[in-house]
DNA sequence: CGGCATCCTTTCCGATACTG
DNA sequence: CAGTATCGGAAAGGATGCCG
């Protein structure tokens, strides 16, 4: 069955598909398997300042279950795991690349910043 | 001074700029605004079924804050409230594109699904 | 209609400790 | 090296009620 893709019917799918971006991580993890890049666990320990090993190690596993990132394991004595993106993986690099420049773009964009502000819990 | 973006400094900006899109609807809203939409508060409503006015607020404010999204006030007896993309929003407009295509693309895609597992706190 | 305030539950996430 | 397990605090998010 051909879907026929209207903005409306289009938006339940972004909005399925973001689901697997979601989380504080995953698109930095996605940018540093850019462009075929390969990354061994504690390289993104390195490579990504602020990252507790518990995030890490969570959000890589679910970008693998949703099939957007390859985990190989080398059976050596001193463990080698190595991360790289999938080919469906692969299919998001348009979209980090678009994202990319739109995060350069924003520095030469003369925009305000805003701070934390949720439950005005503040009286 | 000229910034030199290499993928690591581009890293930072990137995780900064990433910030402004996080949060579980930011990027939905943005979807529904996306080719100069504009849409009134309750259509969001309507648009995004599952979100509650708490965050539909709580979002496009902080979109609004952000300097992505513009909000325009009709002083009439039933309020009526516009919102639509900047011209800064707009700059995200490729991107929102790539990542539409990409969420597009996902369902051609033979992919597996993955479900709610966190903290293992099941006890 | 278009919110804001409050309460409460769920989930996220960091720190720490332990393992093959 | 590459994780897993557990705890506890913080933040996110939902439900409800009220207001201009």
């Amino acid at each position: 069955m051909r879907k026929i893709y209207t903005p409306d019917t289009a938006a339940s799918d972004v909005e399925d598909a973001l689901k697997m971006l979601e989380g504080r991580w995953k698109l930095i993890i996605l940018f540093h398997l850019f462009d075929g890049k390969v990354q061994r666990y504690s390289d993104f320990e390195k490579l990504i300042s602020g990252i507790s090993q518990k995030m890490l190690a969570q959000q890589l596993r679910q970008l693998e279950a949703d099939g957007l990132v390859a985990r190989k394991v080398y059976p050596l004595v001193p463990p080698k795991v190595e991360y790289r993106l999938t080919p469906w993986g692969q299919t998001l690099c348009p979209a980090l690349d678009a994202l990319l420049k739109w995060a350069e773009q924003k520095d030469g964009f003369g925009n305000s910043v805003r701070q934390g502000d949720q439950d005005g819990a503040t009286t």
